[in-house]
DNA sequence: AGATATGCTGAAATGAAGCTGAAAAATGAC
DNA sequence: GTCATTTTTCAGCTTCATTTCAGCATATCT
């Protein structure tokens, strides 16, 4: 579970960080409008938490440009301001709550879970065709036969799973699964999807994982002939 | 679109609903936590307002009744106590807004657009005649017939979708496509539009792409004889 | 009508994107 | 330390989306 936090004020941004990392959560923090814009655009977070006066670009500005590209992350939107208006504005632009400060780390807690729960009822497994991904023990499942799969084979299906007929573009894997910061290339991806190809074929899954040229990869049924 | 009030002060639960009606909404009005729950377990509503102080049992618990039995529906929750605690207790009951009263009809319906907008699947597509085009997955939709497009397919059916009746001169789609520096010449264009044409075809589209002699190209419906 | 420009199409060539097997390197359990 | 498993690297192979091209069809102009 990763937050990115954007917020100008280094101390706010830093104690927030912290009190999120004692929760068990990661986070990356950056300090101006542009860049967090850049970074919340890379679609790795499970949360923003963004301040709505920001130098470089406000926050209402950056949550409607991420909205109007169909973003779906749910933006805790954070600020000083209380004013009817700017609570008004915030929503419209695209935050899913809006909090004032100062706030207590309690009230804040109780949003980004209303927030992460709205993200739909926690499943622990996922299906697809005659085939079942456990998410506890990252174990593949088809009729009585089942595989362990190793982290990074999980992390990928996971993903595949969530949205079986969406294409996935092997840099998106990339950032998902290594980090946008990683320098893994676009060969692992390859590789791995490789893998998950034997391992499905191996527990007799119909699940197969298609590649669409320059967009990315997907799950299909096979059709029987 | 249905929503559920549940609010003690009928003066209060009469207004909210005249206003509701006035965006063109249908709401129901009930007057104390007890009933209230009853009408939710409905699964009539797309949302619901609750009030926590109530008659009978209290909005925090029958938000939390409600959540225990997997209630999907959103809960606005509205209360004139403004006290953190509440606020707290309200969002770990398993509201999904905390607003306190009094509060603006604006800030309302800001809310309740942000509880709204999150409802439902993540589609993302684009729509034309009897044929839409899925964002995510690069597939075209026509009743129950859906083909797969490829990367340069896709590219220039949607930059053809989002201005379906406007002309695209071939210079500007091989610019958006293939990139202002590409070598790329107009035949790719016209050869891309056969297989787009055939595509349409197949799944029994009544999508035309029409060209217009040094215009370029647009979208029709055809119509019917 | 004839000439010219523009758009359409089927088939073949091409090359970048994706696949694979094997080996090396890293990790982690014991 | 060993051994097993996972992850990374790499080079060669395959394939199909894209490109190329030649010839046909249709519109526009003189």
């Amino acid at each position: 579970m990763k937050f990115l936090i954007i917020e100008d004020e280094k101390l706010l941004a830093e104690s927030l960080k912290t009190l999120l990392e004692e929760k068990g959560y990661q986070a990356d923090t950056v300090y101006d409008g542009i860049t967090g814009e850049e970074y919340a655009k890379l679609d790795i977070y499970d949360l923003v938490i963004l301040d709505v006066l920001l130098p470089g670009r406000s926050g209402c500005q950056v949550a409607r440009n991420l909205r109007s590209r169909h973003f779906g992350t749910p933006i805790l939107m954070l600020t000083a301001r209380a004013a009817l208006e700017d609570r008004v504005e915030g929503l419209d632009a695209g935050a899913d709550y809006y909090l004032t400060k100062p706030f207590d780390s309690r009230e804040l807690f109780a949003c980004i879970n209303v927030l992460l729960r709205r993200q739909g009822p926690q499943v622990n497994e996922l299906s697809f065709g005659n085939t079942s991904l456990d998410l506890f023990s990252g174990t593949l499942f088809c009729g009585e036969k089942n595989l362990r799969l190793s982290a990074r084979e999980f992390d990928i299906l996971r993903l595949l799973f969530q949205n079986p007929e969406r294409n996935f573009p092997k840099e998106r894997i990339l950032a998902h699964v290594w980090g946008y910061d990683s320098n893994a290339v676009e060969n692992h991806v390859e590789v791995y999807v490789g893998f998950l190809r034997k391992k499905l074929a191996a527990i007799g899954s119909n699940v197969r994982i298609v590649a669409v040229r320059r967009l990315g990869y997907h799950l299909e049924v096979e059709q029987p002939c």
